[in-house]
DNA sequence: CGAGGTACCTGACAGC
DNA sequence: TGCTGTCAGGTACCTC
């Protein structure tokens, strides 16, 4: 479900809302959701009694880092990955609500509230990995860099692109070549760019390049501004929708006039995803 | 490397 | 009502 602005929101309310939290136990409905340690006793062991350090994130993943209780010079620290991938979700919910039939994990925690992570279609992931053992938490450690790095300059986009034959539109989706990239945020920077989503990426003119990188890193920014998209079922870590839908120009907008020039907007699957874009303006 | 397919799951919705 | 097909914000894995 969630792309990098929906996760930085769910983040920022974790941030605001569990650090210093110690989780006093865990919960584990469906255990194909823990995607590492195997061992579903010895990830529940290793979750429980730790402090929540800190939380951040990379690409689309969640990382909650873990510390004892009492330690402050942790030498062989943890970390809590989370993926949320089609559906998942993270509540913050006081332990004594009733869970729903999609809340598959709960973390409880040292103030009588929740951490619960609530996945319809079981898709999402959730693993305990030391720190300097990225390569166990699925993707993690192959994620591409941040689109709103300082130091993903437009040069440096650049030459990743005319490194790539792929069809530009796949390319962005591709978590190795840029992280947290998903199927919204993909179709409507590729339409500030003016950019057919199935152009080969070496083909695009300097030019077209960096307004790409230009509409990336504003559309995205645009999206954590306004606490993400709510197409149908996104809710951030309080229960709460984004906003960004309504600043959707082409995302879902099939059969609709192209804000620009009129023209209609057409869906088509491209790189096997639907890609919404105006055929007039993305040529 | 790139393209295309399948698989993983559940629910919403359209059409009959 | 109820069946069937299609679609969904993601990714892993497979073959060619």
């Amino acid at each position: 479900m969630p792309e990098l602005p929906e996760v930085t929101t769910i983040v920022r309310n974790l941030k605001e809302q569990l650090l210093e939290r110690i989780i006093i136990s865990v919960i584990v409905r469906e255990e194909k959701l823990v995607g590492f340690p195997e061992d579903i006793s010895t990830f529940i062991d290793e979750v429980c009694g730790k402090k929540i350090l800190d939380i951040n994130r990379r690409g689309k993943y969640i990382l909650i880092k873990l510390g004892d209780e009492l330690g402050e010079d942790i030498v062989d620290g943890k970390l809590l990955v989370i993926h949320l991938r089609m559906t998942g979700k993270l509540l913050i919910k006081d332990g004594t609500e009733e869970c729903d039939k999609h809340t598959h994990i709960i973390f409880r925690l040292d103030n009588g509230q929740d951490l619960r992570f609530n996945n319809i279609r079981k898709f999402g992931r959730v693993y305990l990995i030391d720190e300097d053992r990225l390569e166990d938490a699925g993707g993690l450690a192959e994620l591409g860099p941040e689109p709103l790095a300082d130091d993903l300059t437009p040069e440096v986009f650049r030459s990743m692109l005319k490194r790539r034959k792929a069809g530009i539109k796949s390319l962005l989706l591709n978590q190795k070549f840029i992280a947290g990239v998903g199927n919204i945020y993909a179709d409507e920077a590729l339409f500030r760019a003016g950019i057919n989503p199935g152009k080969k990426a070496d083909s695009l003119s300097e030019q077209e390049m960096d307004r790409l990188y230009y509409a990336l890193r504003e559309v995205l920014q645009q999206g954590i501004k306004y606490n993400g998209t709510t197409f149908s079922d996104y809710v951030n870590a309080l229960g709460k929708a984004g906003d960004f839908q309504h600043k959707l120009l082409v995302y879902q907008k099939q059969g609709e006039k192209c804000p620009r020039c009129g023209h209609e907007i057409t869906r088509e699957k491209i790189g096997g995803r639907s890609s919404h874009y105006c055929p007039h303006c993305q040529e």
